[in-house]
DNA sequence: CGTCATTTTGATGGAGGTCAATGAACGTGG
DNA sequence: CCACGTTCATTGACCTCCATCAAAATGACG
């Protein structure tokens, strides 16, 4: 329907801190592996090998209740990194599948081996993306705060950093994620997800067709992702 | 103004997993520290040497936004473990302020070490406690979820567990936080978390007098926190 | 006893959940 | 190519729940 597409989403560039890694001395490798939308990388209570890196498509992490209703946990794009909780040795925390095809990488450092009495080895890399996994459960809880429209701008303003972290556009990206997921992940229903995109159309803040959407005002977006309305 | 108050918040009996570390060969000690009410064990951003474990009181992780408004993140209680985040040697994630008068050990090992070519040294203990503290923030966005009654009753449950845990009282304890910390933790306002109270105390789930809570129908709490009404 | 903080209770309006209907996009088979 | 079913997004109408404002009640402390 668009007359020609703007490649606004292109795949991880592979650039610094991660690759840089794997040199003599560490035993660090990569693993591709690609999944059809609605495919699952593990289940919750799985034991799990090891972090994924995410080089294309989009997943999201979610747990089941024991009513039989998923709540959306994480939202992971291109470059994000999951499945920390494999080094503990213990069962994944959270079930991932794919919403969209995607490809990831599993990063096969072994998990933590022995490393002296009581202490076990554990790269840098490793520690640090635990630390992130720390903010990040702290950014997921921010987004249920705050009125509809104040989550859904926040979302936008997060997700634009982080086009800008990969190098893509900030203010026009194609939304990997369905109404119903994001919905679940703001904590609201579908319904009012579809409302406040509507509010903040006709605000004139963004325009968008379809999934792919474009910030026309992003001052505006911030302000109203910190509850000025 | 009760009779004769129950011993039902014992301090940390320090069993097994923990102590049973301290033994040769690492370096492993502890460094007690007591806080009066109010008083902070660290702010966000503040670069801390590491993990805390809870012995008595209890504290509140929060984060200001730019509002100046507060989120409870986390409320912890005897035997928690926290300030992951100093592993890292990034800053801390959320502060922390004791709600009552609070006793807290460090755990000094020193954080991460040299352990080999690009590894570092992290003891078994720590790895659990991340994970535990990933698990946690599922939790926490648990409680986000459901009707003001619902996210109350959630919240008596796992701490009646946690208390179970702890080998206290699974059903009958003193309350250590304030009902603004117990709000804002469970994302609703004071006024609606005490007509929430009112209302399982109306139903004959639970007793109250102060923050001395006895849990009658300890089943249908369960199935309040459910989300069947 | 007065002052202050905290909790409880009451009254009101609005945001958003729910149910329902419509519309758009896509695939499948005739 | 079109008819049909399916899935998903949007829009409307209704009504519940909770945030908010306000005030009284209770307790802590000097």
């Amino acid at each position: 329907m668009h007359g020609h597409v703007i490649p606004i989403n292109t795949p991880l560039p592979l650039s610094s801190p991660i690759r840089s890694r794997g040199t003599a001395g560490t035993q660090t490798g990569y693993t591709g592996r690609v999944l059809a939308k609605g495919e699952h990388l593990y289940h919750a209570g799985d034991s799990i090998a090891g972090p994924y890196m995410v080089i294309t498509g989009a997943l999201k992490g979610y747990n089941t209740d024991e009513d039989g209703f998923e709540r959306v946990m994480r939202l992971y794009s291109t470059g994000d990194v999951l499945g920390f909780e494999g080094l503990a040795r213990r069962g994944a925390v959270s079930s991932i599948v794919a919403v969209d095809t995607a490809k990831v990488w599993k990063m096969t450092e072994q998990g933590p081996v022995e490393g002296g009495p009581g202490m076990l080895g554990i790269t840098e890399t490793i520690l640090m993306g635990f630390y992130r996994e720390l903010s990040l459960s702290a950014q997921v809880l921010e987004m249920n705060r705050g009125s509809a429209q104040a989550r859904l701008a926040r979302f936008l303003v997060h997700y634009g950093d982080q086009q800008a972290q990969r190098g893509c556009k900030e203010q026009e990206f194609l939304l990997p994620f369905g109404r119903r997921d994001l919905a679940h992940y703001l904590g609201i229903a579908a319904e009012t997800l579809s409302r406040a995109f509507g509010s903040l159309r006709k605000k004139h803040i963004l325009k968008m067709n379809e999934n792919h959407i474009v910030v026309l005002d992003p001052a505006d977006l911030r302000r109203i992702a910190n509850g000025n309305a």
